[in-house]
RNA sequence: GCGGGUGUAGCUCAGGUGGUUAGAGCGCCAGAUUGUGGAUCUGGAGGCCGGGGGUUCAAGUCCCCUCACUCGCCCCA
């Protein structure tokens, strides 16, 4: 390694990208908040089991794409890969089962060690939301609801869609996957490499297969609405008409699946065919036994978590640029008086630069490459008279004003307060 | 983990079949204009041509390896 050069998968994220990423988690935090939900932040890093036990021994996620060491304690510890175990893991360390339900919003980084491409990093950034406690349709209609706002809060919901499928309560995914190892066993030798792989380990993926030759025999694969119980077909029913009531549309995709083996009922994605091969911009499901199953009470949930990156290329979001006011200091007293005024304005609220270093000239080139509203030039003259010289940079008119009206005047230049 | 594409200045890119000191535009710095920005003109700085090895009298150019970026597969946000 010749150049020092960030990690593989890593980005720096700076300037407009990072004013992307901002107004991504601005929108989405806002949005959430009218829906109730409490921020939540837990650690990016949790004991390896947090996240083994939850997501599955099996999933691609725990057998390759955790980032897992041991600690200086001989602890072993896991960057978060996703939110949802964390949170559980919170509650159930917090012993919030009294306050429920309970709905979170959070946001922040996590981390998968995967091959980079369009819209995937090994470290990428999320929002993400949790219901828990609610064992109703209630809970999943106002989670979809949340993120069909969000998408829409961010002027692209015109370019996603909402696949929307179900995978029953246990007791008929039992059954379905049962069945469908079944079926594919028959058809074994005509599925792909890849799939017969995944009959061991998660049958349900074939569905999604991208591969023709699998694709020809899922087709007549047995259905999960052929294998659906009463309660879990009246339960989609519920989260389908609720859906329906307020107008957010979907699709049904019986194809869709989940990778990890908390998943139970609701499946849902949004998805995008503007980003390439990375198409689910928010996915998330039910997951009823996911605090059992890290050792705490029975306690249902749901939740989906959405790709920063992804939401906010599909955004494209122009950041209004702030026109600053840009003081010019002329001589060694000039600048104390300007570096007192600077300060004074900046605690007034307006947005003041005061370069470092340079001549008038230089500062005056600094101040349009800006994009300053106005400059405030202030040499000699201006400090014998107490006054300073406000030009106004759209127009390049320019006059002396006393040093006590500047700010007013500032105040009625149109766009130039970027506050 | 598997496949395709691409690596030349801060950025975007030129550099047929190998042949002197590697170019352009934009940006940056300076000057024309020593209390006035944008426009124009002039000049300047900035490159182990991703890295290593090989072929050759001679490699940015050809071969091999490697690293990175990128797009896809897998998987997923």
């Amino acid at each position: 390694m010749a150049k020092i050069q960030p990690v593989r998968g890593t980005h720096d994220i700076l300037g407009a990208t990072a004013a992307g990423h901002r107004h991504v988690v601005a929108a989405a935090a806002e949005c959430a908040r009218r829906y109730g939900f409490a921020d939540i932040d837990t650690p990016i890093f949790e004991f390896t089991p947090v996240f083994a036990r939850t997501m599955g021994e099996g999933s691609d996620v725990v057998r390759k794409e955790m980032y897992t060491f041991t600690d200086r304690g001989g602890d072993e510890v896991t960057l978060r890969p996703e939110f949802t175990a964390g949170i559980c893991r919170a509650f159930i360390s917090g012993g919030l089962q009294q306050d429920l339900p309970l709905k979170f919003f959070a946001h922040g980084p996590a981390f998968r060690y995967e091959r980079p491409q369009k819209g995937r990093l090994r470290q990428f950034h999320q929002i993400d939301a949790e219901i828990l406690g609610v064992e109703g349709p209630q809970a999943d209609i106002e989670v979809i609801a949340l993120g069909a706002d969000i998408l829409d809060a961010l002027g692209v919901l015109d370019r996603c869609r909402l696949e929307l499928n179900t995978l029953g309560d246990p007791e008929s995914r039992r059954d379905y996957r049962a069945a469908l190892v079944e079926y594919f066993l028959d058809h074994k030798g005509q599925l792909s490499a890849d799939s017969v792989d995944r009959l061991e380990r998660n049958p349900l993926r074939i569905l999604d297969s991208k591969d023709d030759g699998d694709r020809r025999i899922v087709a007549d694969a047995p259905t999960m609405e052929a294998y659906l119980n009463d309660a879990s077909q009246a339960f989609f029913a519920a989260v389908r008409e609720g859906l329906e009531a307020i107008g957010v549309g979907y699709r049904l995709n019986q194809r869709l699946v989940r990778g990890l083996d908390y998943y139970t009922h609701t499946a849902f994605e949004f998805v995008t065919d503007a980003l390439g091969a990375q198409g689910a911009v928010i996915a998330g499901g039910r997951y009823d036994g996911l605090i059992e199953m890290l050792g705490g009470p029975a306690t249902p949930g749901i939740g989906w978590a959405g790709g920063i990156e992804r939401l906010a290329m599909l955004a494209d979001h122009q950041p209004a640029a702030a026109r600053p006011v840009a003081m010019v200091p002329v001589g060694p007293e000039a600048q104390r008086e300007a570096l007192r005024l600077t300060h004074q304005l900046r605690r007034a609220g307006l947005v003041v630069d005061l370069g470092f270093r340079g001549n008038l000239g230089r500062r005056m080139k600094r101040a349009d490459r800006l994009n300053a509203r106005a400059a405030l030039i202030l040499g000699e003259d201006e400090l014998a008279k107490g006054t300073i010289t406000l030009r106004d940079l759209d127009s390049g008119e320019q006059s002396e004003v006393p040093v006590d009206q500047v700010e007013a005047r500032l105040r009625q230049l149109d766009g130039s307060r970027g506050e």
